[in-house]
DNA sequence: TCTGGTCAAGGTGGT
DNA sequence: ACCACCTTGACCAGA
């Protein structure tokens, strides 16, 4: 078990996400931004790397208007090096890694356009990822999508989309369950007709279920994970109090942290702790779970 | 320097 | 048909 926090710390001096309007895109600047994400991502791997937090989740807007049409500049070719520095320091220390791409990916919308458009950010995702060197164990997770109003033919277009991406993305993609759509017997279904494996999220479980325990959830979901596709991953957050049902908790909650470790035995996998002040909790949980043995830091 | 409206992008659900 | 809300961090214009 390795532990990380998604996409940005908030004790670097530097951000990965740096952006600007569509408006104010230029070569000069987008090339610019590029840098200097690029550069904070380092100093983020050799902070997670002196830390332990050895599971990573890149952000989406590393590149910024990484899969827009308005994204004319060669980026590929001219951070190529500079990618690969960066898969020496990652491979070096071990790093699993995961991205996610935002709400507005849908590969089961009924709008062709709206497909067109992710398909292009799930491919952005994987040039990412390929340019990093990683192998099929770096992971891509993404919801199944809406529901239009039927659901089983809304599912149904997710599958026919799903297997006509290209095999350099299909090989990355795992599909997680959501908080008020789709339920883990949603994506076990969906898993059945694609082969994508299931990433369990453990809070939206506890939100939208069909009454499957922890340890069930774990046992269904695990098993849609190959020797390729390396651990499963999964995802843990807590609900905030006072705040809305399915509202991210802002802090670790240890109690609920040390039962999670306690109820989730024996199963072993990479944990994503979705909760707002990042890197801070991370780090609180990485004590709370030091005597863990599944644990890796 | 601060603040509030806005941002590439879609969809749900209440009225 | 319409509109508030989702969920979110950061940009940026105007004060």
């Amino acid at each position: 078990m390795k532990i990380g926090y998604p996409c940005l710390n908030r004790s670097l001096d530097c951000r990965v996400n740096q952006g600007f309007r569509l408006a104010n895109l230029e070569p000069k600047r987008l090339t610019e931004t590029i840098a200097a994400n690029l550069k904070c991502l380092e100093s983020m791997i050799r902070f997670n790397t002196a830390h332990g937090l050895l599971f990573l989740r890149i952000s989406s807007d590393l590149i910024p208007f990484g899969s827009h049409a308005a994204n004319r500049i060669d980026w590929r070719s001219q951070f190529r090096d500079h990618l690969s520095g960066l898969d020496d320091l990652l491979k070096q220390n071990q790093f699993r890694i995961s991205m996610h791409p935002g709400q507005y990916t849908l590969l089961n919308s009924p709008s062709e356009e709206v497909v067109t458009n992710s398909v292009r950010d799930l491919n952005y995702h994987a040039d990412v990822l390929d340019l990093l060197g990683l192998d099929a164990s770096a992971k891509i997770q993404l919801h199944i999508g809406g529901r239009y109003g039927d659901p089983a033919a809304a599912l149904k277009r997710f599958v026919v989309n799903f297997n006509n991406l290209e095999e350099r993305v299909r090989r990355r993609l795992v599909i997680e369950n959501d908080e008020r759509l789709y339920a883990l017997a949603d994506v076990i279904a969906v898993y059945e007709r694609t082969g994508a494996p299931v990433l369990f999220d453990v809070f939206h479980h506890s939100v939208l279920n069909r009454g499957e325990s922890l340890h069930q959830a774990l046992e269904i979901s695990r098993k849609t994970w190959r020797a390729a596709d390396g651990l499963p991953m999964v995802d843990y957050s807590s609900q905030l109090i006072d705040g809305k049902i399915g509202a991210h908790a802002q802090h670790l909650d240890e109690g609920h942290f040390v039962e999670f470790l306690n109820a989730s035995r024996p199963y072993n996998f990479d944990l994503m702790l979705e909760i707002k002040d990042k890197e801070t909790s991370a780090l609180r949980a990485l004590k709370v779970a030091a005597a863990d043995t599944r644990l890796v830091c």
